[in-house]
DNA sequence: AGTTGACTTAAAGTTAACTTGAAGTTATAT
DNA sequence: ATATAACTTCAAGTTAACTTTAAGTCAACT
């Protein structure tokens, strides 16, 4: 039997989150079925986690809040709406693809960058003529 | 001889960005010398044109504006603070490594749930027995 | 019994990154 | 010459995604 049952606190832990973000997301439509104790508090279940990891996914793809719930709320509505999902996962799918690339694209500039500033502080220690950007790019 | 001064409204186009945002890029300290015509109006060199590049460059592995205006103060005073700069390089460059490791997480997330939700329509179509998404996890 | 600490709500506040509006000047087209 | 379009400044407004605050309840320790 694996523990099924979480306080805030636990799951503010285990996804870094602070508390009021979690009932921000609740709030939101993000976080639904949270159940109470006798005394008010939340109680997160497995299907919580799961859904905050989820979340954690779609927001490194880019994803708005508003998006997120729009798309919770077509997967709730087992009903028709599979069109819609795809549509919305395809969209985001190709989205994610350029970010990729931009983002490789960045990452190759960064370290071009690194490397002529390594080598500036190599030279300027060395008393070596300075390199040029231009020579990097 | 190649062209070498640009309108904002061609800076705009350029990059698609509103010319209020280019606006707001100089009042920023991000775009530096710009000139004006006879009657005020902003003229854009290659060296902008290149400084927008790697603004979009550096956006897109996540840096803040803050971060930009500091990193090309950085790189104006030439003088020092080198170790400055390599040392924002590096922070950036692994900041962008788990990002990009998480987008490609997440890109993997999404080609799931499509292949889950286009089984779904599959089945539905026809009549076939509904996939669980437990099997494509 | 009292204090400390974790929780609760609802509303107001914050931050980043623009964006829009108002009011004015200049340039272009008819 | 006159309308319209493109620019200008400066200040105020917007949006997303939280975050903080105030005021209260409840549980746990000493």
């Amino acid at each position: 039997m694996t523990q099924d049952n979480f306080t805030i606190k636990q799951i503010s832990a285990l996804f870094d989150l602070p508390a009021s973000t979690l009932r921000y997301y609740e709030e939101l439509g993000l976080l639904e079925g949270v159940e109470r104790t006798s005394s008010n508090q939340r109680i997160y279940h497995q299907n919580h986690v799961e859904r905050l990891n989820a979340i954690q996914c779609f927001k490194d793809a880019g994803m708005s809040i508003q998006e997120l719930v729009r798309f919770f709320q077509y997967e709730k509505d087992e009903a028709g709406s599979i069109d819609d999902i795809l549509n919305l996962l395809q969209t985001r799918k190709e989205l994610v693809e350029t970010q990729l690339s931009n983002m490789k694209k960045s990452y190759k500039h960064l370290q071009k960058k690194i490397k002529f500033y390594s080598a500036i502080k190599e030279a300027k220690i060395n008393n070596k003529p300075i390199p040029k950007w231009d020579d990097y790019k």
